[in-house]
DNA sequence: TGCCCGAGTCGAAGCGCTTCGACAGAGTAT
DNA sequence: ATACTCTGTCGAAGCGCTTCGACTCGGGCA
């Protein structure tokens, strides 16, 4: 492995000198500058990872922490994690991906060991173990979603809450009186993941202001869990004609049912889904749907980590706009009577 | 923070014993190390990741390349990054994620800096720029997934050539004479990825050998796209009865449309997929088919790099054998003329 | 009895980098 | 001309750990 010893030799100037041609901490005669620089292509050198982390104590390093749980929305996830990985390095950062799995315990190794300079989490759960820890950590610490309590954390998501309420105003706007909102599984509200409980929160008070009946459906991603709630749902409230869908794998499902059922999208039912782009345009209808930002979301979150490394103070709360995009799944409802 | 030389002073000791008290490298007496160890606990030391790395040249790190691309699969790719870490950390590594954006770039920015002392890579292409360089990589490197030339690297993937046959002579046992092979969208056989390329020329040998007939058509994910093929599939050979599908978005859309066309699943046709379990019992129709185990290549390819890392050999090319499961989407095909 | 050996421990020398203080020399204000 | 200030560079001191060689102390062997 090439030194920074070698550099400076070939250069013929001192190691320090490199390194502040490195870091640019010092001023520079651009005649040695180039010098350097040409003896850094020519060697081929990169600094040691571990020493620079030795001598200076930071790594360049953002430890990103997957959800706990990953029985739902994989693809987001992952986006996420691209998102993050791909503007972290536009810093000049790395990317240390840590699963839930350890918890608490993985949160203070890596703050014990200075592995990380500091710390993304996914999906927190709306109490969880490791709030505490990341209240009074070392380090900066992002939440991609929020907690019951985000006091003392700084928290980028959606904006859940008036996602839901979107969708409903939308699907009142277009005359719809009776809705039903196909949730999550129900695992998911039992452990109360902040989003699906905001998301209904949203919608439940647009309704309650808009005076629209709404029915929650918590379902299982899979096709006979979807029969089973959209049977429930028609059964109780036979005159439901629009659906907000917060669970990608019931997307598909609902829509083939739907049309089983001789319920056209949308002369007779309005379907509008809280979903990736993505999902909603390669469904088998194009959805009126609400974005759900992977790669802004993971974006933002390490511009907020940037902004606290370097000393900058930034928002607490970072909550993206929903954007509800009218497309192919939502129209006016049939006259009533009609 | 806290150093080996305050755990050592507390524990009466060198800061060299609580090392090999650490690394067990140097024998010490029981009472030694348990004072050690519980001084260490009372002061919740965890050891510098820098330091370490700085003087024993080891980083207890590994790097995970991420494909270039991102279009497809992103649960699978999910699933493997997550078995990945785990894994990792069973033998006490982490995961560094890198994104294939950066491409040759970012393996020399790896082993130049030591940021990591190994590298998996997945979903490399048949003939990826990155080839040259991880052939004498100063580090293991394990694929996930095969180029054209595997040699000088150590390779593990479900043998999909394996898993394309099975699919055709599943439904050739069945009966079935002409069958189609819905692929990954056309962009995935264009830049030669290796699984879908080997999966067709499986299916495709074995088609020849039982005397089959097979179409293959490429496919983007959306409903559209599906619906297209199909009727093409249908209007060149209407006598076509048995599907493969490798392309997990178009499962649902061409369960949805065969129900449209009034062919039933699995009386009228068989459908058998080449997909992640998960995808396969989430399916409208319970599918036949052969699993693609994320995380089990996630697990193999970290135990392979675990091999190399301590001297031990390991097979160049390790191949999952596809296991085919038959559910409710496989059946006879209908007696000919009836 | 003397010698050797292994077990258990310590001290010190780095690992490759950053950073602080020092300093030479050129420019600027007096 | 003197006294500064800046700019550009260097040397050396660590950062916290691992690891090598050396040392001590008993026990086993001749």
């Amino acid at each position: 492995m090439v030194t920074i010893a070698e550099v400076a030799r070939r250069a013929g100037v001192s190691p320090s000198t490199v390194s502040y041609v490195l870091s640019g901490k010092r001023s520079i005669s651009s005649a040695t500058r180039s010098r350097v620089e040409r003896s850094i292509k020519e060697l081929g050198y990169h600094p040691n990872a571990g020493a620079r982390a030795l001598a200076s104590s930071r790594s360049n390093v953002v430890a990103l922490m997957m959800p706990l749980r990953t029985d739902m929305y994989l693809p987001v996830m992952m986006e996420i994690a691209v998102a993050v990985a791909t503007t972290a390095r536009e810093h000049g950062y790395d990317v240390l991906l840590l699963t839930g799995e350890e918890g608490a315990q993985a949160v203070r190794r890596i703050h014990g060991s200075s592995r990380a300079d500091a710390m993304i989490l996914m999906d927190v759960e709306l109490d969880d173990e490791r709030l505490p820890l990341l209240r009074d950590a070392p380090q900066p610490v992002v939440l991609i979603g929020r907690p019951a309590d985000p006091s003392g954390l700084i928290c980028v998501d959606l904006d859940f809450a008036a996602a839901g309420a979107a969708c409903v105003a939308h699907l009142a706007g277009l005359g719809h009186r009776e809705i039903a909102l196909i949730g999550e599984a129900p695992a998911v509200y039992e452990r109360h993941t902040g989003f699906a409980e905001r998301t209904l929160a949203g919608a439940r008070g647009e309704a309650a202001q808009l005076g629209v009946r709404m029915l929650h459906r918590p379902t299982e991603g899979t096709y006979e869990a979807v029969a089973a709630q959209l049977a429930r749902i028609f059964d109780e409230r036979p005159g439901t004609t629009g659906f907000i869908v917060q669970n990608e794998s019931a997307i598909e499902p609902l829509l083939s049912l739907l049309r089983q059922r001789g319920r056209a999208v949308p002369e007779d039912v309005s379907v509008v889904a809280v979903c990736p782009e993505q999902a909603a345009l390669h469904a088998s209808v194009r959805l009126s749907s609400v974005a759900l930002p992977a790669q802004e979301l993971g974006r933002r979150a390490v511009e907020r980590v940037m902004d606290r490394l370097s000393g900058r103070t930034c928002e607490q709360l970072d909550l993206l706009e929903p954007a509800l995009t009218q497309r192919g799944s939502t129209g006016p409802a049939a006259a009533p009577g009609s």
